[in-house]
DNA sequence: AGCCAAACGTA
DNA sequence: CGTACGTTTGGCTG
């Protein structure tokens, strides 16, 4: 840290990182306006400002790939033979980027035959010689094989490349157990994927390291190969030439013919105007701040930038806030008008304190409760004063758990973010800090692995909330917003309310199914035992595979990924083929385990309340809909008869009437009805007739009255279908009919319902052209794969691209009616309440005397949610229990 | 302990 | 070769 005289090199893989920065940052969020993607060239700009900022090298290079061809491919023709297509979003970045480099002074090579690793190679082991502190950036792990004393190695992490893990020497041998030049070798005995480098089989990094480290060296090791004993040992003299020829494939070379050496590459300094020039074509705006506060720093002529001292993009001070300093500081907040926002800080579950931030200010406050000095922040809380919130119902369950209210919440960057690219995981504020502004938080200890979000305080993260939600503002799509505003910033309350009152269960009633189930299990495991003649694991498919395929010589099923399917419809079809009374023993067995599965879980999740408290994750899907874990009570069986007996265990409190369910009636069918205008299917349900009945009357030319049992579940499998982009293949397998039939079936279908085909193909070719699907409320899910070439990626695509609008917008209908559903709850003081959600489904506990009431609430609002073509039919039932009130 | 694949429950 | 989910288990790797 101390020997400042001592010059530093830095060398960059140009390419990797950049390419990780191609996938660490949205596409979509980095473009300009003449359509130039620039996600790779931010990523990578920003982590190389930090890089000059904290290492303040003195030598700096960037080295890039010619192209994907080398004297390993020469070698190797499959070396990296798996890489997919370069997305034709990257390809156009990295010469901008090479720009922007030149114009920050900065030296760029490449090297003809070379990968750009040699380059960082030779330099590497040049400006070690000639004794300079060396930095290694590369996000290939070959690169471990350069560092040394001299030499350290910083490796993007998983999550892109605003975090570098710092490797020397002992930070290789403590992760991977060898010495830097060993790693190569033991790389060599694993391969690796990427490069499509297929290594010894059955030798995981384990083994390898073992190896290496008892025979130190790869080249003893296979001299000693005959030593190794079990199956390892057999492949490995039999795979030697693998390791062989992947040791010589990552060998990294240090003696490339270069233009330049360590000391050519000094920094000098800036052209700014240049900088200028070329950032502000890309649009960038913080960047731009960033790099010429570093010019300004290391004394470039400023006179061509055009502003003097750059606005700070640090997070300012955080001061504490108590009393009535805290009361006068909301009342100046407020007044603007602008809203705050809002950081709930409870690390451990429980509310610590809260981080604000407005205009250029941010506050922390610490939580006591009961403290009468917060009055005003409570009563801020609770208001409809404009707040900005990242999880928002997160937040208020914690506020709510110590009797505080949250109102006025008009954004929430983890929904707006979902909204946006609806397929990315989960938006922590950590990560939104990268994925929309483009930054990386700022690293407690840069020897640390990875820098925890929690280390950041509340009021500085409410710092950087404003920030993310006043980029997101700017770039979310209107009809996105219209979502976020109208649709999910109010339904989070009343799935936080679900949530919150749990679901009461009769605990006794799912004691005893446990027990009867777990007796069923047994005796059907006995008698399996006894068909078979031996005992073996039911629960197992590979064993299971033993017996059916080898020891009881059943014909070979639907292959799988590990060898043969063993599944209820395997098992249904090998009955047919080869009967024997084991199979059906099977099946029966496997039905009743997982339901006492299911059982004891559903009696482990009850709370000291004698209630099951779900967790709805509100932006856990793409298409707009909620799940549910812990447990999940959106898949309670329903179709069986346990199945109604576990439902039967969801009960009415005492103090309650019954319970209601109200569900929306083949609302995927209206809504395709309404979307496609078919008249036909307009008219099935604008008379009232049973569906498939009526379908089935028009496709098969008899009367309604005349469609048999057989017909109507031909035509339901097919309607079904339909909103999932079935196929005829699949509707043959599922029916259990020649293919010739379904095919016939879905022309004959076609033929009456045609507008339907027309409208699925205008949903596909539409998202084709516009990259995403909306539904009729405006939500959208971008799709990237339309136009792959890979077919079996297309054609994933297509299907899903067909029915999210379907499933989305009755999602979307589900929560609209939901928001009204509670609205009126709230405002004619009923004491009943919404319980569970099952995406076409309500259930409710009635409150006494309110059965009528709430009913009449129900229908009008679930009825009224979207104004279709067709009406929204809802069926609503009540009982004792979910499987009394179902119908 | 952590990960994947298979299997299966729901809409 | 039917969409969207979450959970459990076995089995592998470490």
């Amino acid at each position: 840290m101390t020997d400042s005289a001592k010059p530093t090199l830095l060398v960059v893989d140009g390419h990797s990182l950049a390419f990780r920065a191609f996938y660490a940052l949205p596409i979509d969020s980095f473009v300009t306006h003449d359509g130039q993607h620039t996600n790779a060239i931010h990523g990578f700009i920003s982590m190389f400002l930090g890089l000059l900022a904290k290492e303040k090298p003195t030598h700096v290079a960037v080295a890039f790939d010619i192209s994907r061809y080398s004297f390993r491919t020469r070698e190797y023709p499959e070396y990296k033979g798996t890489r997919a297509e370069t997305p034709p979003e990257f390809v156009g970045q990295v010469p901008l980027l090479q720009e922007a480099l030149a114009a920050m002074n900065v030296t760029t090579i490449t090297k003809e035959d070379f990968e750009a690793d040699d380059i960082l190679a030779t330099l590497a082991h040049q400006g070690a010689e000639q004794g300079f502190d060396v930095l290694v950036v590369s996000g290939d792990r070959d690169t471990i094989q350069l560092v040394n004393d001299r030499v350290t190695l910083l490796y993007p992490n998983a999550r892109g490349v605003s975090e570098l893990k710092r490797y020397d020497a002992d930070a290789v041998r403590e992760r991977y157990g060898v010495d830097p030049e060993q790693y190569p070798e033991i790389a060599a005995l694993v391969g690796e994927t990427s490069d499509n480098l297929p290594g010894v089989d059955k030798v995981g990094e384990k083994t390898a390291v073992k190896w290496i480290t008892q025979y130190g060296s790869l080249d003893n090791l296979l001299a000693h190969a005959d030593e190794i004993g079990g199956v390892v040992g057999a492949k490995l003299r039999e795979q030697r030439d693998r390791a062989e020829r992947n040791r010589r494939l990552n060998r990294l070379v240090t003696d490339v013919d270069l233009p330049v050496g360590p000391a050519d590459l000094e920094r000098g300094p800036m052209d700014v105007a240049a900088v200028k020039r070329v950032f502000e074509r890309l649009q960038f705006r913080t960047l731009t701040e960033r790099v010429l506060k570093i010019a300004a720093a290391e004394g470039a002529d400023m006179s061509g930038a055009g502003l003097s001292a750059p606005a700070s993009s640090d997070a300012p001070v955080v001061r504490t806030l108590v009393d009535e300093e805290l009361a006068a500081w909301l009342r100046a907040a407020v007044a603007t008008g602008d809203p705050i926002a809002l950081v709930v800080d409870a690390p451990l579950g429980t509310l610590e304190g809260f981080g604000l931030a407005a205009g250029a200010e941010t506050v922390h406050v610490n939580w006591a409760p009961g403290r009468p000095d917060y009055a005003a922040l409570e009563h801020w809380l609770a208001g409809a004063e404009p707040k900005l919130l990242v999880d928002g119902k997160k937040a208020a369950g914690m506020l709510a758990a110590q009797g505080l209210e949250l109102a006025g919440v008009v954004w929430d960057a983890s929904l707006a973010a979902w909204l946006e690219r609806p397929g990315s995981s989960a938006q922590s504020l950590g990560e939104l800090v990268g994925t929309v502004l483009g930054e990386s938080l700022p690293e407690p200890d840069p020897n640390q692995l990875v820098p925890d979000t929690a280390a950041l305080s509340p009021a500085t993260s409410a710092w950087y909330l404003a920030r993310i939600v006043t980029a997101q503002r700017e770039r979310l799509a209107p009809s996105s917003r219209t979502v976020l505003t109208s649709i999910e910033l109010p339904v989070t309350p009343v799935i936080a309310a679900m949530e919150r009152v749990g679901v009461a269960v009769d605990r006794a009633g799912l004691t005893a199914l446990n027990a009867e189930l777990g007796a069923t299990a047994a005796e059907l495991a006995e008698k399996a035992y006894a068909e078979i003649g031996r005992e073996v694991n039911l629960g197992s498919p590979k064993q299971l595979q033993q017996v059916l395929f080898e020891e009881l010589g059943m014909p070979k099923t639907r292959a799988t990924k590990t060898g043969y399917s063993t599944d209820a419809a395997a098992l249904a079809d090998l009955q047919e083929a080869h009967p024997h009374p084991f199979l059906g023993l099977l099946l029966q067995h496997r039905d009743a385990t997982k339901l006492r599965q299911m059982v004891e879980s559903l009696e482990k999740a009850v709370a000291s309340d004698g209630r099951i408290h779900t967790t709805y994750d509100q932006t856990g899907t793409t298409t707009g809909r909620i799940s549910s874990t812990d447990p999940n009570l959106q898949n309670i069986p329903v179709r069986t008869e346990v199945g109604h007996r576990i439902r039967a265990a969801f009960v009415a409190a005492d103090g309650y009437e019954g319970l209601l369910t109200a569900d929306y009636s083949q609302i995927e069918m209206r809504i395709m009805a309404h979307l496609s205008s078919d008249p036909g299917l307009i008219e099935a349900f604008t008379i009232g007739e049973d569906l498939h009945r009526f379908v089935g009357s028009r496709i098969f030319g008899v009367a309604p009255a005349d469609v048999t049992a057989e017909m109507r579940t031909k035509v339901k499998a097919m309607s079904y279908g339909l909103a999932y982009g079935l196929s005829a293949f699949g509707l043959s397998k599922q029916l259990r009919i020649p293919s010739a039939e379904a095919k016939q079936l879905m022309t004959d279908y076609f033929a009456r319902f045609g507008a339907v085909r027309d409208y699925l193909r205008s949903v596909v070719a539409q998202a084709r052209e516009d990259g995403y699907t909306e539904t009729i409320f405006g939500r959208r899910r971008p799709f990237a794969d339309l136009n792959s070439p890979n077919r079996v990626l297309r054609e994933n695509a297509e299907r899903a691209a067909l029915n999210a609008p379907i499933q989305g917008t009755a999602a979307d209908i589900m929560k609209i009616a939901m928001i009204g559903v509670a609205a009126d709850l709230a405002e004619q003081g009923l004491g009943s309440r919404m319980l569970l959600q099952v995406h076409d489904e309500l259930v409710f506990e009635v409150a006494p005397g309110e059965r009528e009431r709430l009913e009449t609430i129900v229908r009008e609002r679930m009825g009224a949610a979207a104004h279709l073509a067709v009406p929204l039919e809802v069926q609503v039932g009540t009982g004792p229990n979910w499987d009394a009130a179902a119908h």
